[in-house]
DNA sequence: AATAGGACCATACGATTCGGATCATACGTG
DNA sequence: CACGTATGATCCGAATCGTATGGTCCTATT
């Protein structure tokens, strides 16, 4: 049994909701997790049936409709999950974004393009924000804990500090070189 | 021919730098682009083969020696990043991020497990910090656009905004809540 | 000048992940 | 009931990953 960051995205869900059919997962995933560890839902399938296999969650079968199954911690995943916890990661965060791939060959693009992207980013990140207050507001009617609105807390930082940027970036776009040869350090 | 994000990093760093092997892109993506897009080398091997096969790059095959290939864009090449340049992404960034993930399921930790997680994490992004400082000071030298600094600048922002929440966190860790069955909302 | 060790460079390929296409069930509405 | 929409589950070809591996070059040492 190898086991993945999803593998404890499962054991985590279950063990914060109680038992929990994939479909839920994937909704409780959707608005939280999903925003500092992203993958495709088609795995909130998969990793619980394997995770069962290995004795880690107890699976229960509905007989009839959807056939929904239910999945439960057992002993032994509760104990994988606290395990994992107590090995601290010592890496810093991964990202991907299209935007800043761009941003940095605007060399090749025309100011007025630079201007505009750096906009749409503003409004894109200015959404998100949105959403983040969404969420917050309705934890705040749930009660959860502290640690788990953490997470939220930095999202919300970090868009805010994505919408600065691009709001300069806007503003007073920079100045470009017409991209020569090797100017940039292949150091 | 089917483009990705790679298509693009490729196409692009060939443009700023010039007639490029493979390695040398490995180089200059290492200290810039992987910051905010990672991926690994290998790609940067079958990608440009690619797109030589699709005419987006011209290929020279060193005779003897290491077989290198040098590769440069061609007409077509140039034409195929200016046009990615001008459709802008609408999407915030993805990111991924180990430690965040178990900040979320902290609540199944002892207090200090937590702390020893912030202090951890703390270091890592300082020690990042460190290395764009660096990068920063490189290019100063050589005359990178400001553009091509901009995400550095970001990137660098991103890194004080995480340093300053788990430093917070690592001194006043957040109460946790005996994670019970429901309390998290699953709407 | 021979050799050894380490850095540099390149590639292949099995394993994993992706993500969308698809299908099935339930539910609400008129 | 019939239809449209939301919910729920699964599959599978394609894309990506990441490491193992092997070759080449440099330089220090004797």
């Amino acid at each position: 049994m190898k086991f993945n960051p999803v593998s404890y995205v499962v054991l985590g869900l279950i063990g914060l909701r109680g038992p929990s059919t994939p479909y839920q997962l994937k909704r409780s995933a959707g608005r939280s997790i999903n925003y500092f560890w992203s993958f495709p839902h088609s795995q909130l399938y998969s990793e619980p049936k394997r995770l069962a296999a290995a004795g880690l969650l107890s699976e229960e079968v509905e007989e009839e409709g959807r056939r929904r199954k239910l999945y439960d911690l057992t002993e032994k995943g509760r104990t994988a999950l606290k395990q994992w916890l107590r090995t601290h990661p010592s890496e810093a965060f991964e990202m991907r974004d299209m935007a800043v791939l761009q941003l940095f060959f605007s060399d090749f693009m025309e100011c007025q393009d630079l201007e505009e992207l750096a906009r749409k980013q503003v409004d894109v990140y200015c959404d998100r924000l949105e959403v983040y207050k969404e969420i917050l507001e309705i934890r705040k009617g749930s009660q959860a804990s502290d640690r788990r609105m953490a997470p939220l807390n930095l999202g919300f930082r970090l868009v805010e500090t994505c919408i600065e940027f691009w709001e300069e970036i806007a503003r007073n776009p920079p100045a470009s070189e017409p991209a020569g040869s090797d100017k940039y350090g292949n150091s």
